[in-house]
DNA sequence: GCATTGACGTAC
DNA sequence: GACGTACGTCAATGCA
């Protein structure tokens, strides 16, 4: 067995110099990129390794730097044109597959080395490393140790080093450490060279024999010696490596080149050749995904159970996997649970509705299945943990001990823009794998129940396995880049969106049918309305034939077109208003309609018959800036805005003996605008905390009445969102001129916000990517695109998501706490709309808990400005704000 | 017949 | 085209 470690960045540095003069079509440099992929590629076909490793220094300070402060600072800071390619090379490494580690607070060197001394106990023979720095030669020393030499294409042994060097690799550090370094800012000894470093080591070995003898050293050497001793020894320190530096992967096998990434990266960087030589369709699956066959058993006798349970009650990792009636957990049936140890998958039958060749296994054998589970030294792995622990628990099979892993949540936190992250395209585009499909096994008009065991097995004990050896994959990415993120606020926050989707809301049917009624009565009128002021019957439902009756028929001008014809939407009709009686008809027919298909009917449809609840699923990877969502139904866009749709709202109550207990963060995204631009105004202004939309008129207009104040308000909200001068003023109802002056006196009295917006943006164009602070990623693939409006868009994003993102990751922070705290009450969480979370607590308590509940969300993180949280309490929905 | 797309509107 | 993030409904269109 071959390991290949490479020493990036010696190798960005070289690349970089080597090629001059590349760039993309977006003028982005890209000699360090091309010449970096072509190194990496020579050593990957000159040695054949088994394992690969490409190893960066991590940005910030090192240990090195604690000992000797001037460390490296005379090194001049890369060039802007070498910093900005960065980010493409670390993308262009995981792209094809390979281990990249970057561990901070240590250097390329020191992790090298440290893979090095371990490489022999992982099972590798030969150790090579890629490199054009001389100071890695002292790994040579150990047996199995090879440098390759990219530029002379060749492999240097210990004796060959000396050849070359002059120097033993046993001596290269102390030679080093007279020589010096004037890159690395190695002081070494002032007037030594190599060749006296060399002759003085030929004749006493090594540093510590040379000072020994030092005395009897002549001449101007040895008065430099003496003069500088202390340098020649710090030298040395500095350029011992650390090697034992904390990993917590030794797995360092290649894993399969993600193709369509590569073509986009290749595409994006304007290498034409190498994207054609990847012989890849856009849109088609990679053709090397093939079905193999996973090994699985079928617990359901009594020596195979009594060993996957001895196997349950033992292993450090598991991957589970139920198998139901339905993909709504809190209303499915288990039918089987599929377990993936090691290299072996299980499946044990639970609800099978044909049992001639195997037999379901009994409640009480589950049961202590999941007992040898529920332990707090197992990390439980799971595709969508949370479906899992729901229809467990449903089942009475809690698994309240296990640390969590969810291999969708990871890929999630790894690539949040990932199109989908389910287990089938996963399986594809990190294993090559193609998934048996659902539909294949569970055909139209059935259930799990109906699938006969052997198939069923094949299938779930595929589901766990896979689940496993993604798990395997991404599990030292995500400890190495998102271990807080993930393990700290994602991971327990599955356990209370379990608990928030296992209880859910209440609503009054009774109340609900009396909308229906109402509204259905003056949807008909408002129907009739339309019909007479139009002369004929339509389907006012359809936009298409609304627009041929207005802008055709009717002879009205249009306002606004959409890409398939003329636009009838909201801004239409209010445009048409003062004119047009059936305009106004039209609005609220529109709202009327949208009220009762969307929210009064689809609600009475969704009340779970076993429960009378409405139990919504919240998403924790769909939304691009770590936001939560919600469907089934969409919980988090009940109308507030209009008085009919409040009503709708008054239909959520509390359980009997309880009331409501909302507590929301007051303008959390435009405080953590001021603490990540720290813009001293906007500060300023919430530690007064006054009316953060009225001192902005006033620092804009020098007034805050009313309509000065709702301008202000309409610049804030486009602070956050990325704002155009365009879309202001129109929201505004002003010309796009006075929109831009708007913006431009909103920027001179807020200079930081400003200079933030900008920062965000430079930052995704120099590491590809925007971050929460919490350290949450976006990659913005397209913030250096060609096409303006796409790469506006990116640029957009690049402001936003911070905010938007930093808010989320705060909210889930309070939920967990909260969560964990709640034992004193009897409150429940029942929901969460992204700044505000609502409760129900019995009546009793309310005082005390909305005390709790406003010092746990206030105090979820310490910024530069305050949080402020209103707690209001009330018997609905609509009564709590 | 079922799936996808577009227009629209609700929330934060 | 033209301010961010979602989800759901309906009609029209696309595909078998």
């Amino acid at each position: 067995m071959k390991l290949l470690l490479v020493d990036g960045n010696s190798f960005i540095y070289k690349a970089f110099y080597a090629i001059r003069g590349l760039s993309n079509r977006a003028g982005l440099p890209t000699n360090a990129i091309y010449g970096f992929r072509n190194i990496l590629e020579k050593c990957h076909n000159a040695i054949e390794p088994d394992g690969i490793v490409v190893v960066f220094d991590a940005p910030g300070p090192t240990f090195r730097h604690e000992s000797y402060p001037q460390y490296k600072a005379q090194r001049q800071k890369a060039p802007e044109d070498l910093i900005s390619q960065i980010p493409w090379i670390h993308r262009l490494v995981e792209a094809q597959g390979l281990k990249r580690l970057c561990i901070e607070g240590f250097e390329a060197d020191d992790v090298i080395g440290t893979i090095t001394c371990q490489a022999q106990d992982a099972g590798y023979r030969e150790v090579y490393i890629a490199t054009s720095d001389k100071d890695l030669g002292q790994l040579l020393t150990k047996p199995g140790v090879f440098l390759y030499d990219t530029s002379k294409e060749r492999i240097l042994d210990a004796a060959a080093f000396h050849d070359k060097m002059g120097v033993t690799p046993a001596q290269v550090i102390d030679y080093l450490a007279l020589v010096g370094d004037a890159s690395d800012n190695i002081p070494g000894v002032k007037g030594i060279g190599p060749k006296s470093a060399q002759k003085l080591l030929e004749q006493y070995g090594t540093l510590d024999n040379i000072y020994a003898h030092v005395d009897e050293i002549s001449g101007a050497v040895g008065k430099r010696l003496q003069e500088f001793r202390d340098d020649a020894f710090l030298s040395r320190r500095l350029l011992e490596l650390h090697t034992s530096v904390p990993l917590d992967d030794s797995d360092f096998r290649p894993g399969v080149p993600n193709v369509p990434e590569l073509y986009e990266i290749y595409s994006e960087l304007g290498f034409q050749g190498l994207r054609d030589k990847l012989n890849y369709q856009v849109d088609a699956p990679p053709a090397a995904a093939v079905a193999t066959d996973i090994d699985v058993r079928i617990a359901d006798t009594a020596e195979a159970f009594a060993e996957l349970l001895h196997e349950a009650a033992t292993a450090a990792v598991i991957a589970i996997d139920t198998e139901t009636t339905s993909e709504h957990a809190v209303e499915a049936d288990l039918v089987g649970i599929s377990i993936a140890i090691g290299e072996q998958a299980w499946y044990v039958p639970i609800d099978h509705a044909h049992t001639d060749t195997h037999r379901n296994m009994p409640t009480a054998d589950v049961q202590k299945l999941i007992t040898a589970l529920d332990r707090s030294d197992l990390l439980l792995v799971g595709q969508n943990i949370k479906y899992d622990l729901i229809v467990l628990q449903r089942h009475d099979m809690a698994l309240p001990q296990p640390r969590l892993f969810d291999t969708m949540i990871a890929s999630y936190l790894l690539d949040a823009n990932r199109r989908s992250h389910g287990l089938d395209q996963l399986a594809v585009e990190f294993l090559s794998h193609e998934m048996i499909a659902f539909k294949d096994v569970v055909p139209k008009g059935s259930t799990f129940r109906d699938v006969d065991i052997p198939t069923a097995a094949r299938y779930a004990g595929e589901d766990a396995a896979i689940t496993l050896a993604l798990y395997n994959l991404f599990a030292p990415r995500i400890e190495q880049e998102y271990h807080e993120l993930f393990h700290a606020i994602e991971m327990p926050l599955v356990r209370v969106l379990c608990h928030m989707e296992m209880l859910g809301i209440a609503v009054d049917r009774e109340m609900l049918g009396n909308l229906h009624e109402s509204f259905t009565r003056r949807l008909h009128e408002l129907e009739e309305k339309i019909y007479e002021l139009a002369g004929e019957a339509f389907n006012i439902n359809s936009p298409k034939q609304l627009a041929t009756l207005l802008f055709e028929k009717m002879g009205i001008p249009p306002v606004k077109k959409t890409k398939t014809g003329y636009s009838t939407d909201v801004s239409v009709l209010e445009a048409l208003a003062p004119q047009y009686e059936i305009a106004n008809v039209l609005t609220q027919y529109r709202m009327v309609s949208k009220l009762l298909s969307t929210y009064v009917n689809a609600l009475s449809e969704l009340i779970n018959p076993w429960t009378g609840r409405i139990h919504t699923s919240f998403n924790q990877t769909v939304a691009n800036t770590g936001r939560l969502s919600s469907s089934d139904p969409n919980l988090q866009n009940i109308p507030i805005r209009t008085e009919e749709g409040r009503e709708v709202r008054k239909a959520f109550v509390p359980a009997p003996g309880f009331c409501f207990v909302a507590a929301d963060y007051s303008q959390i995204e435009l405080r953590i605008a001021a603490h990540l631009s720290g813009d001293e105004s906007m500060l300023k202004s919430f530690a007064e905390e006054k009316d953060i939309h009225a001192q902005t008129a006033d620092a804009i207009f020098g007034s805050s009445e009313p309509n000065y104040r709702r301008m202000a308000k309409a610049v804030n909200f486009g602070i956050l969102y990325g704002i155009s001068a365009f879309k202001l003023s129109r929201d505004l109802g002003m010309t796009p001129k006075e929109g831009q002056a708007l913006i431009d006196s909103y920027f001179l009295r807020y200079p930081g916000v400003k200079a933030y917006i900008d920062h965000q943006i430079a930052f995704a164009r120099e590491h590809g990517y925007a971050q929460t602070l919490y350290g949450r990623r976006r990659y913005l693939p397209d913030i250096n695109s060609r096409n303006r409006n796409i790469r506006e868009a990116a640029e957009r994003n690049a402001v936003n998501m911070p905010i938007q993102g930093t808010s989320a990751d705060i909210i889930k922070i309070a939920m967990n706490r909260i969560h964990q705290q709640l034992a004193p009450y009897q409150a429940r969480m029942l929901l969460q709309i992204h700044d505000e979370l609502l409760f129900e607590v019995p009546f009793e308590q309310a005082e005390p808990f909305s005390a709790f509940l406003q010092e746990q969300m206030e105090s979820a993180a310490q910024l530069k400005v305050r949080l402020t949280v209103t707690v209001s309490s009330g018997n609905n929905w609509n009564d709590v704000h």
